[in-house]
Order: C-alpha cells, then sequence, then structure tokens
RNA sequence: GCUCCCGUAGUGUAGUCCGGCCAAUCAUUUUGGCUUCUCGAGCCAAACACUCGGGUUCAAAUCCCGACGGGAGCACCA
C-alpha cells in the first residue's frame, strides 16, 4: 500500500489558546447512563489535547453518583465509555470512581458543617424553590451546629427518606445570582447504585464532590461547558471556605448537530422498548455508532478541534464532520457498484465485450481493475431507470445506451460527457444500514468478495458504507 | 423575572487581551472552469462577513456606553 498517511499537520493547532503553568493535571468526567457519543468527544478531545500538549496528566473520573430518576447511572456504560476513549485515542493516566470516594465526601460533609457553613435543610423540594426565588430563609437555615450534626449522624445512618431532607451550603439567600442561593450539596437517594448497590443513602451532588475532588486529586485546569460555569464558583466559594488553593477554569460553548437530538437517557429508554438496536444504532450519535459507521476518530479529533475553544454557542451539520472523513478515507476506499432496488434492462443492438474492466480506485491504477461480466439482461437501479426513460446514458465502462421502457438500445462504445450509471448483470444481495435507522436494499457486484470484514469501501454515486457482514451482504452508510 | 456568557461570510473559525501592517485568515459551502468513464476525489478561480447606534482616537472588528439578537443557569440531574 502507498503511504496514504503523510503528515496532514497543518496549522490548525492554534486554535486552542495556550495554558499556563507546568505539571497540568486535568479531568474529564463523564456521566455513565451511556457510551460517549459525539457531543460529550469535544470535552473528551479537549482534555486529551491540552494534556498532550503540555504533557501533563489526565485523570478519568467517573462521574457516577446516583443521578436522578431520569438519569441513571448504567452499569454497561462503565465499559462503553472507555472503549469510546481508547477509539478516539485519548490516553488517561488514572481511573477514579465517585461511587468509591463516598467516605471521603462525607468526611469534608461533616466538616462543613462543622465549620458552621452548611445546614441540614427539611424544606421540600417546591418550598426550596419557591424561597430561592424570593431569597427568603427557611426556619431550618439557624439551625446550631451540633443539631445539624445530630441530623446528618441519622440522614448517615438511614433516617430519612428521599426528598425528606437536604444538607446545604450556607451562601446568602439575598445573592443577586439566584442559581446561587444556598445550593444542596447532599440529598437522600434510596436508590439502587449499578456498582455499589444499596450501601449509601446519601449522595453528594456533583458541585459539593467536585470541589472535594478536584483539590484533592490536584486540578490545574478544569475544562468544561457553558452549560456548568455556575460550577466554577461554587468550587471556588468551597475552596475559599477550607482555605484551599484555586485552579483554573477554561469554558467553550454549547456545540449541537443540526436536526439532531443527544439524549442518553432517552436512548436508554428507546433501547429498552427495542425502538433503537442498540448503543451501536446511528440514531445514538455514539462513538460505537459512528465506528460502525466507518466514521475515522481521526476525523472526529478534526472536526472538534475546528471549533477550538470558543464560547459561542454553534450548530454544525453533521456534512462537516462526513467532510473531515471523507478527506481520510476517499483514498483508502476502493470502489465497488451497488445497485439500489435493480430494475432488469434488456440491451438490443451491437455489442460485443464479454467483461468491462474497472478500476479499483481511479486515483491508485496500481490496485488493478476488476472484472464485471456482460450479458443483454443487466440491472441499473430503479431510481436511474425512472429518471432517465428516453434519454441517452452511459453504462460506465461499458457502452451507451438510450432507455426505453425495460430496453436499452445500444448507441455507442465512445466514452460520452453524458450521465454515467451504475449496472450489474447480476451480484451479491446486500442490504444497507442508513444512519436513519432505515435500509436500503440492491445488489452489489461479486467483486466485493474481496474485501474484509470491516474493510470502508465506496458504492460509486451512492456512498461510502463499511462492510458488517460478508456472508449475507450487510454494510453500514457512512455519507456520501 | 433574576444572574452570567456570547455576537466576524450559508456554516464554523483566526484576529479582539497589547487599537494602525485587517479594503479582515483558514476550512467547509455555493458557483464557474480544468481534469477524471462516479452526482466522489483533485486542481484553478469567483462569491459571501466584522449585529446596530453613539462615544474615545490622527486611526476601532479591536477600547467605552447603550440597544438588539442568541445561549446557559436559577433541579434534592449531570
Amino acid at each position: 500500500m502507498p503511504e496514504y498517511f503523510e503528515e496532514k499537520e497543518e496549522e490548525e493547532i492554534d486554535r486552542l489558546p495556550e495554558i499556563e503553568g507546568e505539571d497540568i493535571v486535568m479531568r474529564m468526567a463523564p456521566y455513565p447512563s451511556g457510551p460517549l457519543h459525539i457531543g460529550n468527544s469535544r470535552m473528551v478531545i479537549l482534555n486529551d489535547e491540552y494534556v498532550k500538549r503540555n504533557d501533563g496528566k489526565l485523570v478519568l473520573f467517573y462521574d457516577d453518583t446516583i443521578g436522578s430518576e431520569k438519569k441513571k447511572p448504567l452499569i454497561e456504560a462503565f465499559d462503553l465509555i472507555k472503549e469510546g476513549l481508547e477509539w478516539l485515542g485519548v490516553e488517561w493516566h488514572e481511573t477514579y470512581y465517585k461511587s468509591e470516594r463516598m467516605e471521603i465526601y462525607y468526611e469534608y460533609g461533616q466538616k462543613i458543617i462543622e465549620m458552621g457553613d452548611a445546614y441540614v435543610c427539611e424544606c421540600s423540594a417546591k418550598g426550596l424553590r419557591k424561597n430561592r426565588e424570593k431569597g427568603i430563609e427557611c426556619e431550618h437555615r439557624s439551625r446550631s451546629v451540633d443539631e445539624n450534626l445530630e441530623k446528618w449522624e441519622k440522614m448517615l445512618d438511614g433516617e430519612f427518606d428521599e426528598g425528606e431532607v437536604t444538607v446545604r451550603l450556607k451562601t446568602d439567600m439575598q445573592y443577586p445570582d439566584p442559581a446561587f442561593r444556598d445550593r444542596v450539596l447532599f440529598r437522600v437517594s434510596n436508590q439502587e447504585h449499578p456498582r455499589v448497590g444499596d450501601e449509601y443513602h446519601v449522595w453528594p451532588l456533583l458541585e459539593f464532590s467536585w470541589a472535594i475532588d478536584d483539590h484533592l486529586l490536584g486540578m490545574t485546569h478544569i475544562l468544561r461547558g457553558k452549560d456548568l460555569v455556575m460550577e466554577d464558583k461554587m468550587e471556588e466559594y468551597i475552596w475559599d471556605l477550607f482555605g484551599w488553593e484555586k485552579c483554573e477554569f477554561l469554558h467553550y460553548g454549547m456545540l449541537r448537530l443540526r436536526n439532531v437530538r443527544l439524549s442518553k437517557s432517552e436512548f436508554q429508554q428507546q433501547i429498552k422498548e427495542g425502538k433503537l438496536r442498540g448503543w451501536d444504532d446511528p440514531r445514538t450519535w455514539s462513538l460505537q455508532s459512528l465506528k460502525r459507521r466507518g466514521i475515522q476518530p481521526e476525523a472526529i479529533r478534526d472536526f472538534i478541534l475546528d471549533f477550538g475553544m470558543s464560547k459561542t454557542d454553534i450548530e454544525v451539520p453533521a456534512s462537516k464532520l462526513y467532510a473531515k472523513n471523507r478527506e481520510i478515507i476517499d483514498e483508502k476506499a476502493n470502489r465497488y457498484f451497488f445497485v439500489k432496488d435493480p430494475v432488469e434492462i434488456e440491451l438490443v443492438g451491437d455489442l460485443d465485450i464479454d467483461e468491462a474492466e474497472i478500476p479499483r480506485h481511479p486515483d491508485f491504477s496500481d490496485r488493478g481493475n476488476r472484472k464485471i461480466k456482460v450479458d443483454r439482461k443487466l440491472f441499473i437501479s430503479k431510481k436511474d431507470w425512472n429518471e432517465n426513460e428516453g434519454k441517452e446514458v452511459r453504462l460506465k465502462n461499458l457502452c451507451n445506451i438510450k432507455l426505453e421502457g425495460h430496453k436499452g438500445y445500444v448507441t455507442d462504445l465512445a466514452n460520452k460527457d453524458i450521465l454515467k450509471i451504475q449496472w450489474l448483470p447480476d451480484g451479491e444481495k446486500c442490504s444497507v444500514e442508513k444512519p436513519d435507522g432505515s435500509y436500503d436494499e440492491g445488489i452489489v457486484e461479486t467483486n466485493i468478495e474481496e474485501v474484509e470484514l470491516n474493510d470502508l469501501v465506496q458504492f460509486e454515486r451512492y456512498g461510502f458504507v463499511k462492510i458488517l457482514e460478508n456472508s449475507q451482504w450487510k454494510v453500514s452508510y457512512g455519507h456520501r
């Protein structure tokens, strides 16, 4: 094989602002409710990229607190996430689980209560919200430290039910930003956790667990989306309370794919209901599904890095990702004829060719030719047939015909500048899995047998596909 | 409603911190042309932008003020 892997470097590297400091430590914190998808890949790739450029350390920290009714951690997700990271070429040095560090959170929770900076609150969720909106302090706020500690012990002993009680940070109920008024630090949950079962009833919320862990693990830089900017303030507030050193925050804006809605909890549900085939269903946009479609991890990295670190919210069409992928795979993918929804036509007139020879790749003659047998009866796609009634078209690499009904009158052999269509005398049945979950059916030339499982090929005038099964041919569609 | 963030071509992005070299970068997109027996790829060319209004200044995409537009947070989710 020739050297496809030339340096593609360019200069786009400069889209990321430099970061300061030595011995950089960063972390990525996926919530394990499903595999990483294209949206999550931004967080992951930016972290990886920064760490690699600065020769730092990257921590994988499963953010597997108990979540909510709607958003549950999923046991398979831990491995799916890892698999996705490895595929993307992300390198990390240590792995942690929130669920294994509960005692640490309790310890600091106790401390913060002892310091008088947090209190046990027995407001209902509704009441809490209302007070927060109006800036009203509830009666629990003024409890003594001893009383708080007593309640805290009871919480840990499981004497409260879900929703009955929380531990709240004592910031200021008049704080101008209502989002920052006495946020909840711990709450009660009796749900079963996929890793630690029902061992704990009291769970920290992310702002608290992060404030503790980011300090304990010595994070120097924290990268997060704009949706989590408030966590900066929360963490800093808590660090100040403990007198800890602060670290640097970096933010990026929200990224959306046009016409794509990504929700792992919804996908989780749809998979359960059988509406999606599984976590590699193309509609989930999971890394697994993109791999299945023949999207290259390098393409995803390029795609993400193109956006840099801007705080602007962006909405990009998926075609941008496909453009990146095409750049990489066009030269790798050999060409084959695929006839979708075959329609039979009969060739009429002089034609004395038994076999057509067509290069495997138009740009690489060293890959040789493939041969397709010629018959009087040929199949062309229904679409080409419909659209060219009465017109002259060229059967690519064979001859020109005038289409009339189910007959093709051979006009001549010269390579004319007219529409060239794919044709086949017969072929292997082939089913194409489309990104929207539907399937295209058709036939593919028998030469396809020379390719290996998981190879990427291009079906001419149709698109790039990846070979999923090669006994009964099944492929998945990547893009045009 | 309150708090915060953002606003450069169709879509993204560089430049904004440290005003002049920005009649504004690059990619993608679109349109032409060339090439190729794919509506793919390649090559060449063209098209298209500093949200608006004030101010500061010899000079503003860059600084200040205001308006408008978009987004996020205000969950006992992450």
